[in-house]
DNA sequence: CTCGCTGTTATTTTT
DNA sequence: TAACAGCGAG
């Protein structure tokens, strides 16, 4: 059985797989082999050392990683790999606080976690009530303390005014949670933690029960992760932890570098492997990486070496505007899939932040080339699956006021503010939730009949999903709550979103003999992969950080611009531009074989047209490793104005040209000066204010000469 | 209570 | 642009 865990390592790796007892560290350089390291170690822990699956704990950073850390080593060990505990923080935590529900203080085992929607809407009636301002404390900037709070030892805040408020806040918050039986994505450490510190008998369980613990990406722990890992892993003293300091790119979510960069300070006696062979990249993408991560300070230096043959030089790309940046992005993967031996699904285009998947999903779709989405705006966060979710979280947790709210009126049931306020008001002075309150208002008829009329019904729906829950599966409790309340008609024409409830239905009926509850934990968790279309044959569009762990062939990172990547935002905060960099190193270190960094010197956003500047890290890379190409686009300008006189302007940058501020001389209303650019391409206008004519709008291309 | 209109405002990354 | 909050009419 050896043979399967230990093939296909090179000397370094097989040291750290074959690694006796005691603590590790794996600290290398992209493509080295890490994460293969920690699959071919569970391999060798059950293949070869005999360790019953249930006693080997693996932490993966996300879901997608979870799923497919399990896959790899139900190939090298087979089935007994079902029996290892494989997931995330955060999932781990989930299932334990699920099975030792009845230790926890305020939450019974049917609790709910909170999404940041949820969250969200939970503040905002913490706002309401405490009376506090919004102008002061916007609930997205709330929100962002507490998770800053958090991630600092002790959930303390600033001893000012601000700070006072925000930590009176935070207690009312959190105590209104526990109220809801619900929790947050960091409640699940912090209870677990919590757990494992006052419950010695449980902590001792657990302890004892995992003789193996591996964390992949570690350095991209926060606090509590790195303290679960470290009490979890305290008895048998096997912590197996791999990682790349250059790659840790969730410092904003309380991620502390810290954590690998001490890890031998924290384990003394810890061995440290280093990987120095990369086996992903070709030596041109490895030496542009090396150009970009050289620039900051105070990295664990790792030498990285490769036998890969040195490949084609990455392209800078120049493009005019997003359009044409989709444009060309389009372009070039057609030209791979058509002429080059690529598949659609060897090709990946990264970037910066969510939005600017619009462009280029528009760009691909008018090129017909097949994509896929991978996380993002999430399937499950969708309103219509939420208002779903919501009906089935109230079913089984009628304490949550969220949820209650969410759906009181969805589809519309003639229950309004009026009605919803006196509800509220009941449930402050009862101390119930607002389901219970519904309730009391009902048997003591303390609301106008229509509104009791509308909220008997509602309440009716829910029990009676309630009752059935108890006897059916999921997808029949689904199927009632869509037919009961007209869901799929209430959506109406809209037959995307009725698509998408369908699915949700489907997956449902997959899963046929899960209960409620863990199907609600399943959702909260999925991801978009287990909705079973990874396997396409289909281009992956995602943000540079869904895209750490993966690698592909081609890989395409746009909008390479200054304020875009690096981020205006997190480049203002302290070590933030470093982070930026990083993150700019992680994209292009998924490259395997190509590599395309495009950037367009106009952008279109909030209504207006701004110029952008090409990215500065672009300036990093050395000539030898890069070819520059750039659109030279021809604007035909046809002017209303001046009728069958068709003109061809040749310009390079039609922005560098024309932009607000610009002084111009029109023939007929005479000098003026450019106020705001609007549209592009040869639809763009400019309005100009004219100093005797007023303001006018003309063709830009009228301009361009 | 619902619907539709207008004006404002915002775009970082995620378990 | 587009998403959303706030407001007034039915
Ligand atoms: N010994 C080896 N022989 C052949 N290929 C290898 C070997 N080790 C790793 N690889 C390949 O190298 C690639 C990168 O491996 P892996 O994803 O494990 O690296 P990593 O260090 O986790 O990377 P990253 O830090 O970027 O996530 C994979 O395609 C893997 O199959």
């Amino acid at each position: 059985m050896s043979g399967n865990s230990l093939k296909g390592l090179n000397p370094s790796q097989l040291e750290a797989v074959t690694h006796g007892e005691g603590p590790l560290l794996v600290l290398a350089g992209p493509g080295s082999g890490k994460t293969r390291v920690i699959a071919h170690r569970i391999a060798y822990l059950i293949n070869d050392l005999s360790v019953p699956p249930g006693n080997i704990l693996a932490v993966t950073f996300t879901n997608k990683a979870a799923a497919e850390m399990k896959k790899r080593a139900r190939d090298l060990a087979g089935d007994l790999a079902s029996g290892i505990w494989i997931g995330t923080f955060h999932s781990i935590c989930l299932r334990i606080l699920k099975i030792e529900a009845d230790f926890l203080e305020g939450h019974t085992k049917d609790f709910v976690v909170y999404d940041q929607d949820d969250q969200l809407g939970l503040l905002k009636s913490c706002l309401k009530e405490l009376d506090y301002g919004e102008s002061l404390f916007s609930p997205k900037g709330v929100l962002s303390e507490f998770d800053a709070a958090e991630n600092r030892e002790g959930a303390s805040f600033r001893d000012d005014f601000y700070g006072r408020r925000l930590s009176e806040l935070y207690d009312f918050y959190k105590k209104e949670l526990v109220k809801r039986n619900a929790m947050t994505f960091n409640d699940l450490l912090l209870l677990a933690n919590r757990l494992l510190s006052e419950n010695q008998g449980v902590c001792v369980r657990y302890q004892d029960r995992f003789s193996q613990v591996l964390v992949d990406e570690y350095q991209d722990t926060n606090v509590s992760q790195y303290r679960f890992a470290k009490t979890l892993s305290q008895r048998h003293r096997n912590l197996f932890v791999v990682g790349d300091d250059s790659q840790s790119i969730y410092g904003w979510r309380g991620a502390d570098i810290n954590n690998i960069l001490n890890f031998e300070k924290d384990f003394p006696g810890a061995r440290v492997v280093k990987l120095e062979r990369n086996y992903r990249s070709t030596l041109n993408i490895l030496g542009i990486a090396n150009s970009v991560i050289r620039k900051n300070p105070g990295r664990k230096e790792k030498t990285l070496w490769t036998d890969n043959p040195e490949g084609e030089r990455a392209l800078v790309f120049k493009a005019l505007d997003n359009a044409d940046e989709a444009r060309f992005v389009a372009e070039r993967i057609s030209g791979l899939v058509g002429t080059e031996d690529f598949k659609w699904s060897d090709v990946a285009v990264f970037y910066r932040a969510n939005f600017q998947s619009r462009v280029i999903e528009e760009g691909l779709r008018a090129a017909k080339i097949p994509y896929r989405i991978v996380s993002g705006v999430g399937f499950y966060q969708r309103a219509e699956i939420k208002d779903v979710i919501a009906y089935l979280r109230l079913v089984q947790n009628p304490r949550d006021d969220v949820s209650f709210l969410r759906i009181v009126n969805v589809p519309p049931r003639k229950i309004g503010g009026v009605t919803l306020r006196k509800l509220r008001e009941a449930s402050q002075a009862g101390g119930f939730a607002l389901f219970e309150a519904a309730e009391y208002c009902q048997e003591h008829d303390l609301l106008p009949a229509q509104a009791l009329g509308a909220l008997s019904r509602f309440l009716e729906i829910i029990k009676g999903l309630g009752s059935a829950a108890e006897s059916q599966p999921v997808a029949r409790v689904i199927k009632a709550l869509l037919e009961r309340v007209a869901y799929l008609d209430y959506l109406g024409e809209d037959l995307q979103r009725a698509e998408n409830v369908r699915e949700l239905l489907s997956a449902a009926e997959g899963w046929s003999e899960i209960t409620l509850s863990d199907f609600l934990d399943l959702v909260l968790l999925a991801t978009d992969e287990d909705r079973g279309d990874s396997g396409e044959e289909k281009v992956s569009l995602m943000t540079i950080h869904a895209a750490k762990g993966l690698e592909f062939p081609a890989v395409f990172v746009v909008g390479v611009n200054e304020d875009l990547l690096p981020h205006r935002r997190p480049a203002e905060t302290l070590g933030g531009l470093e982070e930026e960099r990083r993150l700019f190193y992680v994209a292009v270190t998924r490259a395997k074989r190509l590599l395309y960094l495009s950037y367009a010197s106009l952008r279109t956003a909030s209504g207006g047209t701004y110029h952008t500047r090409r990215s500065a890290f672009l300036d990093d890379l050395s000539p030898e490793h890069v070819v520059y190409e750039s659109r030279k686009k021809k604007l035909s300008g046809r002017d209303s104005d001046l009728p069958s006189e068709e003109k061809t302007y040749e310009l390079e940058d039609v922005g560098l040209n024309l932009r607000p501020g610009q002084k111009v001389t029109h023939p007929t209303f005479g000098p003026g000066i450019v106020k705001k650019i609007d549209g592009k391409g040869d639809k763009m206008v400019a309005t100009v204010d004219f100093f005797g004519s007023g303001v006018k709008k003309i063709l830009a291309s009228f301009f361009a000469d």
